[in-house]
DNA sequence: ACAAAAGTATGATTTATATCATATTTTATA
DNA sequence: TATAAAATATGATATAAATCATACTTTTGT
């Protein structure tokens, strides 16, 4: 973990939502990092440390189910906020944190950062909006679990992610993943993700090449999980 | 909906965990209610009108998914918040809530909600923290659903309703619900959930008594899990 | 630059669980 | 208290998706 400091006390889920004479003691504080592509931020079970905020590079939030099987909850960019999922009564991170590139981060230790949720009120409540967006969320998923097959689970995993990452000027959507992590993120195994996404491919509601899709016909996504 | 005025100020998550010097004020927004069995507290898409405060009582707030399906995401019961869901950024309940039994319950409107947040930062403080353990569970949920077998999704739901509730001194979990909730609850349907239920019964892992379930070995619920 | 590991690609097989069908019992309501 | 409506109970059947198997390709580390 190398240490910089990048930060410019302006872009990253704390400095927007501090007030501004706290933010020189965010910058006595706070402590830049940069993990390589591959590598873990922290890990499930890891009592909580403190709480990362990105400011370059991808990270996905995941857990282990058994020791095979495994579950993408979260993917975080630029300007997010990591580690919250912590905050709970057992201060013990729920999931791991990889980095998807080379990341870099601004870890604020968990201690300066309860003080930092006493003195800005605002800050609380930003972070309590993000809980209750991310708990609706959540909680879309688990029914779609329930109640929709995995074409459409397929589907609406597609257009989360245009939705969070936007699609370049060439249509694909912006972000790289594997197919692994794909699958991972929505609910199923690497097979049947790969069949869905050919068939997909195969109509021209998306195009593939390579790590990138880009999607075609949103309407006809939206409506395969209607 | 009968209006009464049964709060005593102590009991509920808003009086809890607020100032003192707050109290009057709540106490001269509150508006009590008794809302009978079977009816709708608020229904899912309806705009966000204000926030409830569960007395006497139990509530489900649940989903519906296409127009058949259904599910059930949490059991509210006396001290609880209810209607939280809705404060995400769009103002609008992403949730039902119906009463199980008669129902008490305080409704404080939006509007001065949003004032006691304000004014109070601990309330703030706590419901991060509520929406913090919501997410949670909700993302082990998921997990959970990706993950494991029906009859470990029943041994799971057992267990959480046990902690939730308790049981009591025949050895009852200590909440009435149908099959067809405990079904929707587990995320399955309600003959999965019955074959799975009267297996464990067979094998007296749990008892069956009507609508009662009774926990005997709850290490063998456990590793069902694991 | 090369070996090892990770990821991609597909077909065949199995299995868990939803769906369908139907009878009975309990609960709600007029 | 009758009658409709929910809820319970179980067997038979269909099927979506996981699992297994195997070959090929790309990426990564030494």
């Amino acid at each position: 973990m190398k240490k910089g400091n990048l930060c410019n006390l302006k872009s990253c889920f704390l400095c927007r939502n501090c007030l501004k004479h706290w933010l020189p003691a965010i910058e006595a504080h706070k402590q830049n990092l940069v993990i390589k592509k591959g590598q873990k931020i922290f890990e499930e079970e890891d009592p909580v440390t403190g709480i990362y905020f990105l400011f370059k590079g991808r990270v996905k939030v995941h857990r282990k189910w058994g020791d095979e099987k495994q579950l993408i909850l979260h993917f975080a960019q630029e300007g997010d906020i990591i580690g919250y999922r912590g905050l709970g009564n057992q201060k013990v991170y729920p999931v791991s944190a990889t980095a998807l590139d080379e990341v870099t981060l601004c870890f604020i230790d968990i201690a300066f950062f309860e003080t930092s949720l006493q003195v800005n009120p605002r800050l609380t409540y930003a972070l309590m909006q993000l809980y209750a967006n991310e708990l609706q969320l959540a909680e879309r998923r688990i029914g779609n679990l329930v109640h929709l097959d995995v074409k459409a689970r397929v589907a609406e995993t597609l257009l989360m992610l245009k939705r969070d990452f936007g699609q370049n000027k060439e249509g694909f959507i912006n972000i790289t993943l594997t197919k692994q992590d794909l699958a991972s993120y929505a609910g199923t195994t690497y097979e049947t993700f790969f069949r869905m996404i050919t068939e997909l491919a195969k109509v021209k509601i998306v195009k593939l090449s390579g790590k990138n899709i880009g999607i075609l016909k949103e309407t006809k996504l939206e409506k395969l999980i209607a």
